[in-house]
DNA sequence: TAGTGGTCTAGACCACCCG
DNA sequence: GGGTGGTCTAGACCACTAT
């Protein structure tokens, strides 16, 4: 004896076409049924289904293509969302005391190899920075940046003292493009003394490089405080 | 003279928002019309605005409530998106030779720092795996993993000998639940005789965790040879 | 309690692209 | 050429929550 159902929303859907594809009804590089079929199947709407099976192949669980249909991902392309949270909140969302430190301010003209990966003309001025934060007075992150003068001259007259480059420029400059990348690498003697630690230790390197448009901002260096792990869940 | 406009579709307002946004029109902490306004000023359904903000508040640009509507979010949460490949398709898609070595082959009963971590009952039975991934036949990641035997019994029948576990359990084990770490650590002796380096150098290694509902499947380290950079776009 | 976003329906037209 | 997903419309009911 069947019941009335209460309508399938796009979650329910997703969830089922979910466990249709763990228990092999749909196995790896199977299409699925076409949208129109499955709104049958589910007594719902093309829309519905639709949505459902957008954001799973968003999701990286299925590949979509016009005409050809909808397929089961062999190896579901998995993803990993990492926030990019100011440092501040970073520290704070620990349960820590956050503390800003502006270590050395100067304007100078662009090293060349710096020149060479920012796009910069030679000899074009940028702000340089160093700066350190600490968690609870212990250091976190120790932050070397250049800022393009030509690209954010208001940049020449802000003196980072009391609020850090990377809160300054995401309440100022609005929507530019990032590469972000990291890596291991040493610490020298300088970037040692500032996370307190010896220098040659392993330290976490987070590179960050933007741009307005086309033009580059920023390139940002921050080395964590050893102990420093980036995690995610999915 | 205005022209009849062909209708706006949500890509469009997503842009056109976004442009206020930057220009300054909706200035952050500010509040957006509603989406019945939105509609009319665009001459379009509820429907379609209504997608535009949803994803630009997926992307981390706004903040949707009922009642109270949708805002501008002052520093944008920006996401990172990373994509966790099969280091072979990794490999390969950087041009290389992809090739895999097993190192190691045994099973144990778990360690106590292991049964810690997974929540496992002491002495459980784990199947530990050294591997050696290649690209070019040079080193690219020395791989460590502990299985666990109970909840993956057909594990202890693969010999991996052609394929590494993660492949192996990627095509078998269908939908897991998953912790990602990075961090920097230093390279033991064993490490670095794997990734042809000196030991003390500094490693990137991963760390990945999954779960079978709430079943412990699996814990992997991952030492990526110096030199290694995990690089996104956003 | 009333206003807002969240979602579903039913239908339509269209862009893409495989065969 | 024709089948598939991509998107838009017009309307409706509902869930949440600020007030």
């Amino acid at each position: 004896m069947t019941r009335p159902q209460a309508p399938l929303s796009y979650r329910d859907i997703k969830q089922i076409v979910l466990e249709r594809i763990q228990n092999g009804t749909w196995p790896p590089d199977s299409f699925l049924p076409n949208e129109a079929e499955l709104s049958d199947q589910f007594s719902s709407t093309r829309t519905t289904v639709n949505r459902a099976l957008r954001e799973l192949a968003e999701e990286g669980y299925l590949e979509r293509r016009r005409k050809a249909g909808t397929r089961v991902l062999a190896a579901p392309v998995r993803q990993a969302r990492f926030a990019i949270p100011l440092v501040r909140e970073e520290v704070e969302q620990a349960g820590a005391a956050y503390r800003y430190a502006l270590v050395a301010r100067r304007v100078i003209p662009a090293p060349t190899w710096l020149s060479g990966r920012l796009d910069l003309t030679p000899n074009q001025r940028v702000l340089h920075l160093e700066c350190m934060h600490y968690a609870d007075n212990a250091p976190f992150q120790y932050e070397v940046r250049w800022i393009v003068a030509d690209t954010i001259p208001e940049a020449l007259k802000a003196d980072f003292t009391d609020i850090g480059p990377n809160e300054w420029l995401v309440q100022r400059v609005p929507l530019t493009n990032l590469e972000l990348s990291f890596t291991a690498t040493k610490a020298d003697a300088t970037i040692a003394q500032f996370l307190e630690t010896t220098a040659g230790e392993p330290v976490f390197l987070a590179e960050r490089t933007t741009w307005l448009k086309a033009a580059p901002v920023t390139l940002a260096r921050m080395y964590f405080a050893p102990g420093y792990r980036m995690t995610t869940r999915i």
